[in-house]
DNA sequence: CGTATACTTGAATTGAGTCAATAAGTGTGG
DNA sequence: CCACACTTATTGACTCAATTCAAGTATACG
């Protein structure tokens, strides 16, 4: 099963693997595993206060920033793949990544976007059961998984704080199952987009705009539908004057209580 | 239908809460919270192996006993409300649990099915997301959230145990954020079924007979479909050879190998 | 043995998918 | 800056899987 969706994956004409650490590396095609010479500290950190380093001891800290590497992605680029072996854990410092699972027959299903701060990549098992790919140039933070885990078993607090994200993407998880399992698509569209509208906005008096890094295909394969769906529904939503679309990647909220509405009742005029 | 049943039930002012502790009890109705004094011990528990409890050192485990309670519960009782606060994790010692959200206008998805050695009821947040009732006659180990997180502290084995559930729980999740995103109505009843007689299945040459606890109904809002979608398939797998079905909650996998194809094709003859 | 509940089957309807064509961007090189 | 190629998004017409609505049948239970 992994296997054959690796070789899809593949087969669809991969990027070449990640590259490491920036600038000195960026023309070679370097292997997993490979460091380069620009590691950024982790005190510049963008997501240094909510990622998994968060709320840790100092000392656990330091040990964390100690057997991390950071890796550059370029847009569509694929971190690992389903069915590779797990060896590492990863923290999105910047950009976007979509975890996703392919079908031997060209079904894909998008299994979840990340984003900054967020992390992933954790397991029972041995081998990621999903493909990594960045949706634009993203930068990641990597950490052994065995370093990890022995950095955890001597810090519970550490250990707790994954515990904690892990439940967290639980929740998140169930909410996905909803939308799949018993929503309509322009209700699921509407979720998705509230959801990243209010992840990203800290203002709340400002006008909502909502910047999509990913595009309609990925959009669709999260919400298990089409892209000529999504581009539909969008299109109802923007006759009945709730959003508009100024480029295709920008979503202006003109009425968004009301297409908060949108998440729950899809029996208007359709 | 069971949803008008639950809803009505709650509606109704809510059946009994659960009867806690067995026997001694069972004709009053004790609240939430009072113990009785049929205390099972956990040396005759039939989940001990590969419950929470597993392979956690002898003193943790002394001291998880002493602050659990074990519940009875009958069939499509309540053990707990979408909202409530959540001050319980429980493991599912005998039965099935379901834990099902409902929407305001009816619909309801069904989240999970809890089989025995599960555990549920962990949280991020404060309340339960999702409502927790009793598919049949169930048996459940209740721990007080606040107990298990001291012992948590205490005990990283014991952390480090329930964040691998929760991980695998995560997996099991993304399976069905598959099912329901890219699947058809065959392809989802064939890999939930298989799922089932699979976990069940100790012998693998014995014939593969399933017995579902669950009704129509909770299976069609678990797999994000109708009853009659459900009976519909079933009726085209027993037409196509691959099972029979002696009595409805029974299924007996006929050609079990020809069965599994149908988990990814449903291209036949429909 | 009747009544309630769950399950199955049939017929009609529809939301959303498929296929196909057009439009709008995006990037490249002259 | 424009022409060309290429990708992504939108729109339209048609189709179909699955839902809905409506009986009818089986099964369980007091």
């Amino acid at each position: 099963m992994g296997t054959l969706q690796t070789i899809a994956a593949k087969e669809l004409g991969a990027p070449s693997h990640a590259v490491i650490n920036g600038p000195a590396n960026s023309a070679a095609v370097p292997k997993p595993g490979q460091t380069g010479n620009i590691q950024r500290t982790c005190s510049v950190c963008s997501v240094r206060e909510y990622a998994i380093c968060a709320g840790v001891e100092d000392q656990a800290f330091e040990q964390l920033e100690d057997v991390r590497r950071n890796i550059q992605l370029t847009a569509n680029e694929t971190l690992f793949y389903d069915g590779d072996h797990a060896s590492d854990v990863y923290t999105l410092t910047d950009g976007c990544i979509r975890l996703v699972k392919y079908f031997s027959d060209g079904r894909r299903q998008v299994v979840r976007f990340v984003t900054p701060g967020e992390y992933f990549g954790y397991l029972v098992s041995d081998c990621y059961a999903y493909s990594a790919e960045a949706v634009i140039p993203s930068t990641v933070c990597r950490f052994p998984r065995k370093a990890l885990a022995t950095l955890c078993d001597r810090y519970p607090a550490l250990q707790s704080r994954m515990f904690k994200l892990a439940c967290r993407e639980l929740e998140q998880q169930r909410e996905i199952q909803i939308l799949l399992g018993r929503k309509s698509v322009g209700e699921r569209l509407a979720s998705f987009l509230l959801q990243l509208v209010d992840d990203a906005g800290e203002d709340d008096n400002a006008i909502h705009v909502l910047d999509l890094p990913m595009c309609r295909t990925d959009i669709a394969d999260y919400l298990g539908t089409t892209p000529e769906s999504i581009a539909r529904t969008l299109t109802a939503f923007k006759g009945d004057h709730l959003i508009s679309i100024p480029k295709s990647s920008r979503i202006i909220f003109d009425d968004y209580d009301g297409f908060r509405q949108q998440t729950q009742n899809d029996d208007d005029d359709w």
